[in-house]
DNA sequence: GACCAGGCACATC
DNA sequence: GATGTGCATGGT
């Protein structure tokens, strides 16, 4: 973290807001399917998603394996764009399935840049879920780059808008020590500063990090 | 009633 | 290679 500005922006955010206890869920596997389904939407309405899946004791690798599209669609529909989330879920979990035999700690056996590779192969998963799951569901130490990270970064100079994913990954790769509960922290922080006061209409008059730039 | 939300694949130029 | 579009719900 060192003599970095990412550095400083981690101790600034944790230092206002404190640790976020971020992503929680109770099983590797449900944060994996939160991951697919908060793709662009809000997480409150994955968290219904979620519940219908639990109440209809479906949020299990096999069931929805066997699941047809249609119902899984039928049960995942607040979460929106319900028929295309359903064949990314089921794309997921087929590969969890006949890959690790619907087993997420035999997932996290594979080695890390492989696994992205395989993750980022499914169709439906692209390099924000990749991460999500490495990190959030594996416990694997990569940065997850999301639309806040991106709007953070590049009001403030640090990147421009326009940069790939891939940049603003190395940016964090290589200014921090690889340290998963950090990583998972500084995340949920850059999140809660986008939603708080680096909106698409910033409100930078409170913001913790005003005074740095 | 706009605008927004832990993206991604695909079409078209 | 860059730029545009479809996907869809629920909260503010």
């Amino acid at each position: 973290m060192e003599n970095h500005k990412l550095g400083k922006i981690y101790a600034k955010l944790f230092n206002a807001f404190g640790p976020q206890h971020w992503w929680p869920g109770e099983t590797p596997f449900e944060v994996a399917v939160g991951a697919v389904l908060t793709q662009n939407t809000n997480w409150g309405n994955v968290e219904r998603a979620i519940n219908n899946l639990k109440k209809a004791r479906a949020l299990d690798p096999f069931k929805i394996y066997r699941m047809s599209n249609e119902r899984l669609a039928k049960l995942i529909k607040p979460s929106g764009y319900y028929n295309i989330k359903a064949e990314r879920l089921k794309a997921f979990i087929r590969f969890l399935v006949e890959d690790y035999q619907g087993s997420m700690e035999r997932m996290k056996k594979e080695e890390t840049a492989l696994l992205r590779e395989k993750l980022l192969a499914v169709k439906g998963i692209g390099p924000e879920t990749a991460d999500s799951i490495l990190l959030y569901a594996l416990g694997k130490p990569v940065f997850v780059i999301d639309a806040y990270t991106k709007r953070v970064l590049s009001r403030h100079d640090i990147l421009r808008a326009d940069e790939p994913y891939s940049k603003y990954q190395e940016k964090f790769h290589k200014a921090l020590i690889k340290d998963i509960k950090m990583f998972n922290e500084y995340h949920a922080l850059l999140v809660k500063l986008g939603k708080d006061y680096c909106k698409p209409k910033p409100v930078c008059g409170e913001c913790p990090l005003r005074a740095d730039f």
